[in-house]
DNA sequence: GATGAATGAGAGTTCATTCAT
DNA sequence: CATGAATGAACTCTCATTCAT
């Protein structure tokens, strides 16, 4: 019975991960707007099975965004201590944006910022980037009128800009993080003309 | 008859325009998927007047699309022979974000990309773009390893970096304008890890 | 004034005159789901235009129909003399089915079966046809036991047997109307299993 | 559990049933332009059941020809070994015509003459009734330049033919069918004034 | 009388979600 | 637990008809 019910379980979770994988390759393929049934048929379940593995869709676009936002707090904690805190934010970034796939991430974020369980785990990411920040800051390594809320922000901008293109080379936002973390660094600031806002 | 003509059509063109900026707030609300119902709605007209003046929902977007795109050219026409090189790509770029509900026009763009009349105008604004960022470089006001079509990519970005806020203040963009046109300054510039994109 | 009233006039009969033969064009074409609109762009004139001169689209296919049906009528009419009563009824089947495009006559006719105009005239010409028959019946040339209601309803058949082709030849009908004008004749006869129909 | 597959899929089949009775039904009240949600009404099921079991309002159309048509080549078939081959061509033809509401038939299949699996069992009728009208040449129960074509195309006349009342007693397309068969008869037969057509 | 912009009901179709099996 | 049939609201788009000009 044990036996069953444990087997029944990983069953389940392993239709549960096949859901996830299909749905972030399916919406990848065809955005947000892709269907529930597309995504079952991807991962070789009936739709039913999607609803009662997620209580909605806007519910597994969550998960989905959680699980990939979990990633990210893991990889602020690991390297809040770092010794090199410049580099260290510069590879947070890095890893932030190299998520296969984040190209929707943006999307499904925005679908899903209302969902509690987003929310929290999102400001966690956000305590974690505040964190390397200072610690950069205080390094010197970035300008001081930087704030944490404002590195958050333009965390999915080196990917976003590639939607610009068609069909855009894997790794370009790599220049364009590299770019934008120059913006960030000490040298050649400018007076910023607004304050940086509070994450709400 | 000739007046009578033209009041019509100037009673339609109202409508034309209503309808355009309806379809502005209401896809800046609620995302391209905003219904066309909706946008008659907002517009204070009925659905089939929609199909009146623009083919398709396409149709409609892409000439909401087309209008941000021309006072873009028309901006980066002027601004070609500007005094100050440097100052003038930071003035386009200005522009470019300053448009009410730019918000959208990332989506939109992508949404609307395969458009014969979208290209021709991205197009156009692209030129614009390249010949604005080689007088700024040729001035030494920008990095020489930045191109036309980077600088024409991290247009849209400094708005689109605000979608991370549920409730941003309106000029936000201007922040993350100048943060990100630091970037581009030959100050404190390092190699960028990949060569400028192509257009395609 | 009597003048420009008399060419109003004259213009709008030339208008009632385009929208009809347009109607008949288009409705063969497209069948009878065309659009009013279609109609309108064929004749040249306004879709308003339709309106100010039939009720509605059901009254402009009345009006096609009956105008098809007069010119039978007429043929009836003329016919009802003859000298060779045989000869006559088939030169009006003859008539009836040369009608361009009296294919869609079937449908338009069914479509315009409760107006009160084409129901008065089509029993004209079910009259009509009544006599030719009556005629013929007398001179031997047809078999006795069918009624005018049945060559009224079969008038249409010999056109009607073309729409199982995709392209037929244009004067086909000719070949089922010899066909069916066989099975009216007395030679071959057999006993027929129902009476004839009332026309209702 | 093939049970239960076997219910579920029970219900699913009654559910198709339902839907092309009632299809058949409300096509043959308002002809084709009939909507789908009318044809769901009248099957006591939603509207969106219809697109579960067919993929479009064409291919539901589809469906019920085929139906027809199979019945039709069933029909052939068994009658193609008769002794008496003019009374299995008139069986046929009776067979063909007795089908209930076949009053559409005619309509439906020029609606849906590009279907592929329409054209396939249409042509295996027309060989069918080739090989019929072959048979009662050779045996001289009917004409001899009378062709299968000539005979499929008129095979739906006597149906239609009622098309001209609107109240018409069920039965009385067999009175039409006697009379277009003495028709076929060599007794009595005129030179036909046209070659018989090949099906395109 | 003619125009064509506006209307709004209704078409076919899709899809997240529910639920009997 | 999984299934997939059924649901019905929502969508884009069409069209006969009305009416201000």
């Amino acid at each position: 019975m044990t036996a069953s019910a444990r087997a029944l379980r990983s069953d389940a979770a392993r239709n549960r991960e096949s859901l996830l994988a299909a749905a972030e390759e399916v919406f990848a393929e065809r955005g947000v707007e892709a269907s529930v049934a597309d995504i079952a048929r991807r991962a070789g379940v009936a739709k039913g099975t999607v609803f009662r593995h997620f209580a909605s869709k806007e519910d597994l676009i969550a998960s989905l965004v959680c699980d990939h936002l979990i990633t990210l707090t893991d990889a602020a904690h690991r390297l809040a201590d770092a010794g090199d805190p410049g580099a260290a934010l510069l590879e947070f970034l890095t890893i932030a944006a190299d998520q296969r796939r984040q190209h929707d991430l943006t999307y499904l974020l925005t679908y899903s910022a209302n969902d509690a369980r987003v929310t929290t785990i999102r400001d966690e990411v956000h305590a974690g980037v505040e964190t390397l920040v200072a610690n950069a800051r205080a390094a010197g390594a970035i300008r001081p009128d930087v704030t944490g809320t404002d590195v958050f922000l333009l965390m999915c901008a080196p990917v976003h800009v590639m939607d610009g293109l068609s069909d855009p080379p894997p790794d370009l936002w790599r220049r364009y993080l590299a770019i934008i973390f120059d913006g960030l660094r000490p040298q050649g600031a400018t007076a910023l003309p607004l304050p940086a806002p509070e994450l709400s």
